[in-house]
DNA sequence: CGATAGCTTGAAGTTTTTCAAGTCTTGTGG
DNA sequence: CCACAAGACTTGAAAAACTTCAAGCTATCG
């Protein structure tokens, strides 16, 4: 284990040297707890890692719930193949190892994309800070809730072809800024959007041919978001009214 | 609304005419909390449901969470083309409407695909009652860590050909007994399965022909487990060590 | 018992993958 | 600091996996 174990107790929120970033609901609360004079010793420290480094491993047993400050990672699991099949990417802002609360083994394990800083919070003081605190306990279930709606929307996303899933990928890497940084490779993306390298290639091609974006490197530059978005969105024509299948059929709207 | 609110009211469990089901820990942990007298007014009521009714809507603001003691409902979600999206089957003993605990509105809907019963509990007793208990807190945490588990399964599952997922799928529902009635339809498999009703109708028809199962009807007759289990596994060998993709290797093994 | 939706099956068509062969990058050791 | 090796990326051609289209059959529900 090579990744540097920076700092080690208490501190206020925005005291690393990085830029600042948006801080998980539960780190802040966490952060608050220990100067309300809690009674538990939270440990909460930072952590950095290079890219390739694992945060943890599927079958672990997580004594941690991470807070991403800085970088990415992404999760994986093992298929039966024993290939890894990448469940997302989380950066900034975002909790991992949520899974490993209820005190189970983790399915999945988190590494490394890039170079790395997480606040580390001890699970057991979570849960003894859940004891006492109400609050706490609903940002949990938001950030439950949130995982589940991300898990959601990606798998409602499967059916969609490669140039609608690529594009929707390009711009939810992108956010709101008119350039990112795309911190994983081709491979990576493509086991994430379930294709193959060649094709997102191909398509990342094809999308900087036609003038909506450009690429320098790891740099990708948008230039045509709204032709993203349209590409992003196109199946076909949702004609008429919510279609349910199975003979299941929306009763809100009563014929003309 | 034609369903049927048969009950209201405190009442064991396993009182309903049908089948002993395996009760879901959360519905147990609640109707424990009644019996040792709570100060909550909590009021579980067991409903039915026919096929194509909803338990809840998307976007609506569910009040219950609602632990199935009979049948089978569909989750799914509208797609930005209006299409539905089905994100998983459920049946006894499971939970659904656990996204709506954190008090935001559901992002999936519940449709009953046969006739189905559910015994209906208060989100705002749950809460109470959690309060209260840690046991309870902890198996909501549990039950949270299940529904990502599930998901993360079916995002992982996503990347295999047709006849693998499919295969997959019937013994997944099969479970262990030897015979199934399925409740859902060639299109809603399909959906589930991101593939077209042609297609599952066509493995169906293969997988029969081969001698693995018999259909008449709704029921499929499992003839051959191994041989499908067999399928819905083989991809190409596992060769080597797990692979990690982006030149993030595996570290577990150092060469011989 | 007629109609509507579901299911089946064949043939053609498309999308995406596979295979192959280069080129480009990046990290490492001399 | 350069050279080399390993992996990443690109691009074309061929193939495979599914889908689409079409048409007939079958169940189910009023």
């Amino acid at each position: 284990m090579n990744e540097t174990t920076s700092t080690s107790q208490i501190r206020p929120i925005h005291t690393c040297g990085c830029d600042a970033y948006e801080p998980n609901p539960i780190e802040v609360l966490m952060h608050q707890m220990l100067h309300n004079g809690s009674e538990y010793p939270i440990q909460m420290a930072k952590r950095t890692f290079r890219r390739g480094q694992h945060l943890y491993r599927p079958g672990a047993n997580g004594k941690h719930v991470y807070s991403i400050n800085r970088g990415t990672f992404k999760t994986y699991r093992i298929g039966d193949d024993g290939r890894e099949r990448i469940l997302g990417f989380h950066s900034e802002g975002m909790l991992l190892g949520l899974d490993s609360l209820a005190g189970r083994q983790t399915h999945c394990g988190a590494i490394a994309l890039d170079t790395t800083v997480i606040c580390q919070i001890p699970i057991a003081a979570i849960m003894a800070a859940a004891d006492k605190s109400k609050q706490l306990r609903q940002r949990l279930f938001e950030q439950f809730d949130d995982e589940i709606d991300r898990l959601g929307t990606r798998l409602s996303l499967r059916t969609l072809p490669a140039p609608q899933r690529f594009a929707h990928f390009i711009l939810s890497i992108a956010g709101n800024s008119a350039t990112v940084t795309v911190p994983m490779t081709n491979k990576e993306i493509s086991n994430y959007l379930n294709l193959v390298p060649e094709t997102v290639s191909r398509l990342l091609a094809k999308f900087q041919q036609r003038g909506w974006l450009t690429i320098e490197g790891r740099e990708i530059q948008i230039l045509d978001r709204a032709a993203l978005l349209t590409q992003s969105a196109v199946a076909d024509a949702p004609r008429g009214h919510p279609k349910f299948i199975g003979s299941i059929v929306c009763e809100c709207s009563p014929g003309p």
